[in-house]
DNA sequence: CCCGTCGAAGTAATGAGATCA
DNA sequence: ATGATCTCATTACTTCGACGG
């Protein structure tokens, strides 16, 4: 249900509200090509259709919303190029039956969206080789935990051959700080993933991606650090 | 001109101007609360006229601002509890002077506000502990070479003391893939970082993206990163 | 200096699908 | 199943800083 406000809003027959003198024929749109929307998106998907009449008819012409048709030369044009030089606007604004100064907003609002998905992306980019890089760690701990047991069985081994020669120290045990290592990280996991359960698109992809990663990707994170643990 | 009217509804607390005339009564308790006005007013900004011509051409509904005290009293109770209860919503509504579709309206918005916010936190702080393992990752690869060193030459004493006695093999070289693991990140960056301060440095390992980088941080990072390149 | 425009950031509001009591 | 509410995407507006007359 919609308040009083927004009925007197929905209402104002004379378009005070705009867009009707921007655009005098432009509300013909509301065509529905299901194709694409942009991005990995299952859900969601918009512009199932619109009570497509009512816009022209009494009452209520709020026509907030741009026809696909219109969005998909605005998307196309910001492919191109993000920035909008204002020859391009006019341009734009003419050929789509829009005010150029809606087509910079939907610019300006296009690049902050984009902003907003990079960083998403970059952060489910970043957070997978991080993942990996984690592993490749565990990996070497173990592996210097091997070798310093070789060595130091191959000292002892020396020790034992050289019971009247002297032998080298290899010094085995004073040696790097590698335990300083093995700590800060395991538990970086908070339940922030599940907040933005980084996002839909991202659990889309997420089965290819990661091998099996699945669900709430810990199980293949936990194993491994598991597998880590037995060894300290 | 616009510009008079503009300055009214920034001066004017009720907003009722110009707003009330496209909706009478709609926007009523927009901003009830005649308090404010109070203070941090600072600029007299200039008013900015409406652009693409003529005044007409903006209908879409008014943008009133809430008023610092309002702001202050929601922000505090979002700070409580980010999801709003009716019951919470009504009495914030009320406090405020506000419709409850706008107190959700705001919870809404600033939800969302909030994620992103909580976005860009949690890619900084995955980022820092990435690169800490990453550096981790080099000490350990150090170690490992170091190890296999010593070993490579415990093993070579060996041999020379064991020349009348068997020795046991130690299999310095034909251990684990610790190659494998070194090469994989490094080159993930693309430009978006320019984007996002945040990651700046992390480039190139091997270049000097990480040279002079902050002052507080990085010094430790550059340092180890200068050691470690000496030894590839 | 003031003015107009542009871009980025922030914010208010709408709309549609999904959810859940 | 109906309505309230959420989420997500989107449109539009405001503020502000920078630039070029």
């Amino acid at each position: 249900m919609t308040t009083a406000i927004e009925d007197q809003v929905e209402a104002d027959p004379h378009g005070l509200l705009m867009i009707s003198q921007l655009f005098p024929g432009a509300y013909a749109q509301y065509h529905l090509p299901p194709l694409q929307s942009q991005g990995p998106k299952p859900r969601r998907q918009r512009r199932k259709k619109n009570r497509g009449g009512d816009g022209s008819s009494s009452g209520g012409v709020k026509k907030r919303k741009l026809s696909d048709e219109q969005v998909r030369l605005l998307e196309q044009n910001f492919g191109n190029e993000h920035k909008l030089e204002s020859e391009r606007k006019d341009r734009l604004a003419s050929e789509l039956g829009l005010d150029p100064r809606q087509v910079a907003v939907w610019f300006q609002n296009r690049r902050a969206r984009w902003k907003n998905k990079r960083l998403e992306e970059e952060y489910a980019r970043l957070k997978s080789i991080h993942e990996t890089t984690v592993l490749d760690k565990c990996h070497l701990e173990t592996e210097i935990i091997q070798l310093q047991e070789k060595l130091a069985e191959a000292t002892k081994e020396i020790q034992r051959l050289s019971v009247s020669s002297p032998a080298p120290d290899f010094g085995v045990s004073g040696n790097s700080p590698i335990s300083s290592s093995i700590s800060d990280m395991g538990q970086q996991q908070t339940d922030f993933m599940g907040e933005f359960g980084i996002l839909q698109e991202y659990h889309d992809y997420h089965e290819d991606v990661f091998h099996i990663a699945a669900p709430g990707e810990s199980d293949y994170y936990n194993q491994t650090l598991n597998w880590y643990n037995t060894l300290v």
